[in-house]
DNA sequence: AGGTTGATAAACAAGTTAGTTGATTAGCAA
DNA sequence: TTGCTAATCAACTAACTTGTTTATCAACCT
């Protein structure tokens, strides 16, 4: 079973807050210091900056330095491996659903929805 | 601002679990109940019920009933949902690059990075 | 050097999550 | 009824997350 897990759970997690989410949104428009991004929160500068950590961990973004200034900068080709992830399975399951519609085409009535086939 | 955040919030925490995700890879093969799902992981079967239960609250899967059983399906919608969310900043980004292109070309040799337009 | 600004570090409180074990409900089969 | 199976509920622990406050670091400016 193709476990590369810690990727994946930083990225979602990253993203599992309005916040950060809010963040990444703002960094879409282009790369700002931790006090532009800080600004329309009602939380601290250090809360943000932790926030700032946890996205940086997961790789959504990335940070340069202009003096003491650290701007941030969105990495899209993060925000593309989760898409790429979600798009695995949404792919499939469509592939399941002509599967099913074979299925039930050609033994219409089978009542018995006993799914116990292991991989 | 847009703010409807509790539930991109419980669908990405969701996916942020190697568990669930490992879940969600094996509904997109086909419905499966509690007991089937339980059995690759070394967890209880009251741990995986519970993991189930957020996949159900963030309406990632759906369940229905058969007999004593209560097989989970998979809710492919919700999974496009988040696509959709990420492509919004993914597809901006793109358009971004395309201005800091421009940018670049009239005014190259700028060398005070010091952005502070505000929106 | 001294002062200011931008950003982080460290320590802590409060809340949440993931896992456990033990008991309980709900449906099916004799 | 009795027993079996599927699944959940309840209570509890351990670990983590989010935010705070206080203190520190690094780079710039007179």
């Amino acid at each position: 079973m193709n476990f590369e897990s810690t990727a994946l759970d930083s990225a979602f997690m990253a993203l599992a807050d309005p916040v950060r989410r809010s963040i990444i949104a703002r960094l879409s428009r282009g790369p700002a210091t931790v006090n532009e991004l800080a600004e329309p929160f009602e939380i601290s500068k250090q809360a943000v900056s932790k926030h700032i950590q946890v996205l940086e961990q997961a790789q959504l973004v990335t940070r340069t330095r202009d003096a003491q200034r650290r701007p941030v900068h969105l990495n899209p080709a993060r925000l593309e491996a989760l898409t790429a992830w979600i798009n695995q399975y949404r792919l499939v399951r469509e592939e399941q659903f002509r599967s099913l519609d074979a299925v039930l085409q050609s033994s219409a009535g089978h009542h018995g929805a006993k799914a116990k086939e292991k991989p």
